[in-house]
DNA sequence: CTGAAAGCGCTAACAC
DNA sequence: GTGTTAGCGCTTTCAG
């Protein structure tokens, strides 16, 4: 190899800059290099100063993926989300996101787009980066997940349910006691002839149990749901419109609907403004999540609030607080809007 | 160590079974089991099922880490993201999600909050695990960014900007061009008082361009901006109400406001329907991104709708497609709601 | 305070 | 087809 070659080579070397080359060019050893950078044990001033320099001439970045095999730990962290198309996920990555930073970890994430197959590929994939953690959204998994989990000797996070059995740390709230008090909520206000309207929760555990809740609730008190509507794509404002306009078209007495979530009772309200159907008066409707356009809007909607973000940064600061398995339930907040 | 501490060993060792334990099980060598596994080079179907049984007995999850040092490459790609609490991000990061998934690819993600020393954190970070490409928003970076990501010998994909000078691949719309066009549209209109509201765009490049261009263009065209209010903090519906409070409070005779984006002009929406001030008689308003909601609401939002989604799929395709360096301007839609 | 040596768990030639 | 031998780039004892 000439030295134009190397020239080349180590120019266009770019991230392959090793610590031997820094350890070179400072005339020290790899491990002092190792030491420098990582601040741990004594060097001298000078050493330091010599080795600092040759990192920022060299452009140095240290490789993590041998740094990590050789000290064992990582600081990445897996986070398995069932969406991105559903404002909660951003709004739980949001809080697992400032955490993790904040404690010196990275998020990895994966989207099951509610598959549990794929939720099963996504935490093999995961392990084997050998995370410091992992993050998963609710309770239900595949048995061979659940094995996957309890066998990765790490500390795992189950998020966004407390209606279950849990692996190891749980954070999220109960979704079976939101279905009943919007249930109970709807009942005390006098409306009697109850709908639903939802997206295909055949997946979605969550919306699935207050949706079960719910139904369970109106049954109890004696007033069991009249009509439900499920449209067969994932939750949004679209279907919730065309939902609230099937289910009306066959049962045009209901004086409430309950929807399986906020985007789809906000298309529920925009069926009911462009068709003249008055709220409450006409129709009570109600949702669930929270989001800020409903609890912005002139008229907002009634619906119940997640602490979601905050799920999220709980979640991450238990998992390296080093205390027991334990499941916080953070609890919801009822939003009394306009539209009950 | 007695066997009893053995086994206690094993059965805790969970994730730490290497391949030298599945290998000796199998009565086979460790590259034999590596190549069956990676299904690499031929095998007796005899030795492929050993080997099999042995991985699932022992529950071995490879370790990539090693693996990756050992082979050079990783499947893992670095996406750093300005926020998590604007829509346009995780659409964004949807679009990357299913790409990467199909290429068999997974996104290690960053979240910058316009803060230019956290993406330049970030991005060293990232390199630190020899990701096999990397996607940041935007063009503009500190130089040590920039130097980074050009030192990195990995392909580069910035995205969502158009306007300026890029690494490598570049993929997404003018928001030059879109403030452009919504000024051309408001005077078109016939709309001669125009203020504008908009969050802190200091940081936020892309939001500024498009402010600045929309200046810039009501000027050329004779009818400069008559005022403007900037809320201090990052966009929401929130503050776009706020703003439009303010803004209207010290020029009420404005007959059209264009704002940052969707979010804001949200806020407006329903300040002015809580004011009865009528839209688009009494005030025409303006927004940008094309929320699902604004579409989709009752009086559809006047806006400009970005195909973010489609951003993040074709950066994450063109960054494994061994194309030359690129930029792929994906343009944008007016949507003529009922605002304007 | 610094260096030498031995791996971390895996893949990649190269033999056999 | 399968095993052997070297590393990948770093951290970590353990000497000195």
């Amino acid at each position: 190899m000439t030295s134009d070659q190397m020239r080349i080579r180590s120019a266009r070397a770019g991230a392959s800059v090793t610590i031997t080359d820094v350890a070179q060019l400072a005339g020290v050893s790899e491990s002092t290099v190792s030491r420098v950078l990582r601040e741990k044990g004594a060097s001298s001033e000078k050493v330091r100063r010599r080795v600092r320099d040759a990192v920022e001439t060299l452009g140095y970045v240290p490789n993590r993926l041998a740094g990590t095999l050789a000290s064992a730990g990582s600081n990445l962290v897996g986070v398995v989300i069932a969406s991105l198309g559903n404002v909660v996920f951003p709004d739980l990555l949001r809080g697992v996101s400032t955490a993790l930073d904040a404690a010196g970890y990275q998020p990895v994430i994966g989207v099951t787009d509610y598959d549990v197959d794929r939720e099963e590929k996504l935490v093999a994939a995961m392990l084997a980066w050998r995370p410091a953690a992992l993050i998963v959204t609710g309770l239900d998994h595949s048995p061979r997940t659940s094995a996957m989990l309890r066998g990765a000797g790490i500390r795992i996070a189950e998020v966004l349910d407390v209606d279950g059995e849990g692996i190891d740390i749980v954070v999220g709230y109960s979704n079976r006691a939101a279905g009943e008090m919007s249930a109970m909520l709807l009942l005390r206000r006098g409306h009697r002839r109850i709908g639903y309207v939802g997206h295909d929760v055949s997946h979605d555990h969550r919306a699935e149990k207050r949706r079960d809740s719910f139904r369970t609730t109106l049954a109890r008190e004696g007033l069991p749901l009249v009509a439900e509507t499920i449209m067969p794509s994932s939750s949004s404002i679209e279907s919730g419109r065309d939902g609230l306009a099937l289910l009306l078209a066959a049962h045009p007495d209901l004086d409430a609907v309950y929807f399986s979530n906020d985007d789809m009772a906000l298309g529920g309200l925009f069926h009911c403004r462009s068709h003249g159907i008055g709220i409450p008066g006409d129709l009570a409707v109600m949702g669930y999540n929270g989001l800020d356009i409903t609890r912005l809007a002139p008229q907002p909607l009634t619906t119940i609030l997640t602490p979601r973000t905050r799920v999220g940064e709980v979640a991450a600061q238990l998992l390296f607080a080093g205390g027991p398995a334990e499941t916080v339930d953070l609890g919801f907040e009822l939003i009394e809007g306009a539209t009950v």
